[in-house]
DNA sequence: GCTAACATTTCGGTATGCCGAAATCTCGTG
DNA sequence: CACGAGATTTCGGCATACCGAAATGTTAGC
């Protein structure tokens, strides 16, 4: 039914991961020249790719137009980012990982960990449906539940909510934040905005801070 | 000064690690063909590989002769049977496989986890010196405490030891063992050999069993 | 010492992924 | 509506790892 089923080699997985990604926080489909940056890949080579992932049934591939994934596609991401998101929180939770390090470990693992062992994996964390940046867990059917929240940046002023994802993509902000008790969950107070573009400045457990434009892009506050 | 160190790759990793256990148990250095079966792969491909091995420094290759590995390639294959042990003591002790069902999994992750998440598997397990098979696990600086037996094949009778080793090859026959009651460090009494070359007979926790060549020949028993 | 059986190597090919340079396409601006 | 900057694709190449068929080496038995 589904194509070459098992046939999806790490590459292809990572692929479809980064694509589907882009358009969970974002309406826009990605380009080719940001999927290659994504990847630390050359241009030509993702364009040799994707016409790859169009020929496996993964993606829709229209020269020069967007990159978009079928529903066959849709899965595999989902099971990807189920795969990476549950081997992250684990590392948290069983073995003490710091958010900002585990990463690179679930880079890896994700493609590695047999589907059994992945199973237990969860269960054993009690099927958790968030992340430690707060990114949802998909479950094996590829049912998401997205957290709702706005972007920091465009939250009004005066604010108050909760953290409930942050941006997991630069690990050094990752350690700043945490640096300012900024983590999930944490209730965040929009204080001001200094003028002409400006750092935001919030508050934290009665601790101002100001957050710079790449911080307050990379944090979402319950509504 | 180690060559290209971070370079192994993981077909690298395997070709080291099946040379090395090859002598684990046996004196005599493995063939090429042998080497071919072991990994499944055509002969001509094996002598590619094998020079390849040598261009990296981690084994000695002559030409028609014997296949050894260097100190290098020896340490590598002690690295990569320490994570392979390890990962598979920690699937039965973690997430309740069974011995005969570890091996494909830990065939794959051995190459995948990284130093850090193995070392903290080790010491979430205590530090297991052995695994599920009674193989040793090398400590991280190399060292491996094997463990001492006689082969049951080779047992004088009548003889009575516990089980120490059991060897992995065949998930079939670690099934089928399992059912007869015979694991690790069970007691095990040679009672009998059947004539011609016929089976021999043991009694584990009072009941008998026919034990065929290839079982005999699987099983280590403590002197 | 010959020779045949068997092991090993060589050789031409294939598949996957990757790159840089050059060619081509798209689209906003003038 | 032409044009050029920027995005995308094409093309020739490379590295890794695999295969089968043919050539070659080794060695045990006569
Ligand atoms: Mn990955
Ligand atoms: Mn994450
Ligand atoms: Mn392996
Ligand atoms: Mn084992």
């Amino acid at each position: 039914m589904s194509g070459r089923q098992g046939a999806a080699t790490s590459v292809v997985e990572d692929y479809v991961k980064v694509i589907y990604s882009h358009t969970e926080w974002q309406t826009d489909p990605i380009t080719r020249s940001e999927l290659a940056v994504r990847l630390g890949l050359a241009a030509s080579t993702v364009t040799e790719m994707v016409k790859k992932l169009a020929a496996l049934g993964l993606a829709d591939h229209v020269p020069y137009g967007a990159v978009t994934l079928t529903e066959e596609g849709r899965a595999l991401a989902l099971r990807m980012l189920r795969r990476h998101r549950l081997i992250e929180t684990w590392l948290v939770e069983s073995f003490g990982y710091r958010w900002d390090e585990v990463h690179d470990d679930a880079e890896v693992l994700e493609h590695a960990v047999s589907d059994r062992l992945l199973e237990a994996i969860s269960e054993s964390l009690g099927d958790p449906v968030r992340d430690p940046h707060g990114d949802p867990i998909p479950a094996p059917d590829g049912t998401v539940v997205r957290p709702v929240g706005i972007l920091l940046e465009r939250a009004p002023i005066p604010f108050i909510g909760a953290v409930v994802r942050i941006s997991d993509r630069d690990p050094a902000l990752l350690q700043f934040l945490d640096g300012r008790g900024i983590r999930l969950d944490i209730v965040v107070e929009v204080v001001e905005r200094r003028p002409f573009g400006g750092a935001l400045v919030v508050r934290v457990a009665g601790v101002k801070s100001d957050l710079g434009a790449e911080a307050a892009s990379s944090i979402w506050l319950s509504a």
